[in-house]
DNA sequence: TCCTGTGAATTAGTTCACAGCG
DNA sequence: CGCTGTGAACTAATTCACAGGA
């Protein structure tokens, strides 16, 4: 395991494993780091360079046995162990999020929702009830949570993650658009939608120009 | 307006937008690069490089003009234009990014929402009444669509998306983790959240080996 | 032969550092 | 002076290209 790995590597890595499980389901023995270059949108090079930064996984003349690398980056992403997550905030996309089947099938599970309005506050949502963000810390200390995703109003935003970090969360996904200030060694992702729409406004007006 | 531009600094720009308009709001006059950087997350190197690429908007001695340079992104980012969108699947993502005021508020109008489920078509959220999704292109045209939102089941994503494009959409939001194939002149940008998640799972078992 | 694994070469992206204008 | 704008230096990431094992 080497010192220091790209992000964009580990994304991709993620991405690897995502195809390789379909894969798996479809019953290929083996794979080589082209057709998994091809599904996952890259090349054959860029795969077995990212493969290689962990070991050699692989066989000359043959290629990657589909369920042994999918055990490997199983290892090498750290889902061997499931995740509790608290939602933090229970707006509409917290509401998608918690639903969203693939969090829990890939291992991160969320163990609670919590909010400030308290017309939310102990409402049910499948099995979760939303509880009141003042107890905050006492809900991650019972849940034993490691990861917090942020879907609170903006100008709430960098207060509940201060406790939620004073609570010893070290690993957040942030889906409000504001920079939070954190300390070092507290991880964090940022999901920006807007984002994502203006980039494609970005190419959609400067296309002609080419 | 140059050649290429990287992608990477094409999201800075967006990030940059959303701040000055934070910075507008609370009636600041100018701004400097270093300022900017603290807000955004980045340095103030970059910030003057990424501006640099599109023109000189700055003043030395004194920074930007925060209004001017709000005007200046907008045109960069394309956000002078309204942009019509489709929403394609009527799930709970979708319904959570359909009621997201963020898009509205930044020029992204949806303007259909469609699904294959005989319970969902006919439903409304707000003032969307949900379509079948068998009349894709005639809904395109009519509505003048020219950005798609797919979050279909994953089995339905590259189907649908094909339909999309032969409508005339040449840009594409895409939340299903699918690697979509499609003609180079479609612009697609893909959200995967597990991949997220799976980066802060990297995040917390690699950490201790630092 | 086929396909991996990997140094070397290349390309892309970031940071430095300072000239020059307000 | 202060802060921008920008080549030049540096660092990171990707791609090439081929030796070598199955």
């Amino acid at each position: 395991m080497p010192r220091k790995i790209a992000d964009s590597t580990v994304r991709r890595l993620a991405v690897y494993l995502q195809f390789l499980e379909e894969f798996q389901q479809h019953g290929y023995p083996t794979v080589s780091s082209t057709a998994l270059a091809e599904r996952a949108g890259t090349t054959s090079a860029q795969v077995r360079k990212d493969l290689s930064f962990f070991g050699s996984f692989g066989k000359r003349g043959l290629g990657y046995d589909v369920s042994g690398l999918v055990r490997r980056l199983h290892d090498i992403l750290g889902l061997h162990h499931r995740y509790r997550v608290i939602m933090v905030g229970a707006g509409r996309l917290a509401g998608a999020l918690v639903q969203y089947a693939g969090f829990r099938e890939r291992g991160f599970q969320i163990v609670a929702v919590v909010d400030t309005d308290p017309e939310k506050i102990g409402v049910s949502w499948r099995d979760l009830r939303i509880e009141d963000a003042a107890h905050l810390d006492t809900i991650i200390a019972r849940e034993r949570v490691e990861i917090a995703i942020i879907a609170t109003p903006a100008d709430a935003a960098q207060e509940t993650v201060d406790r939620v970090v004073a609570a010893g969360v070290t690993a957040i996904l942030n889906f409000v658009p504001v920079q939070l200030h954190l300390p070092r060694e507290v991880d964090v992702k940022n999901v920006n939608l807007t984002v994502e729409l203006e980039t494609l406004a970005y190419a959609l007006t400067h296309r002609r120009s080419a």
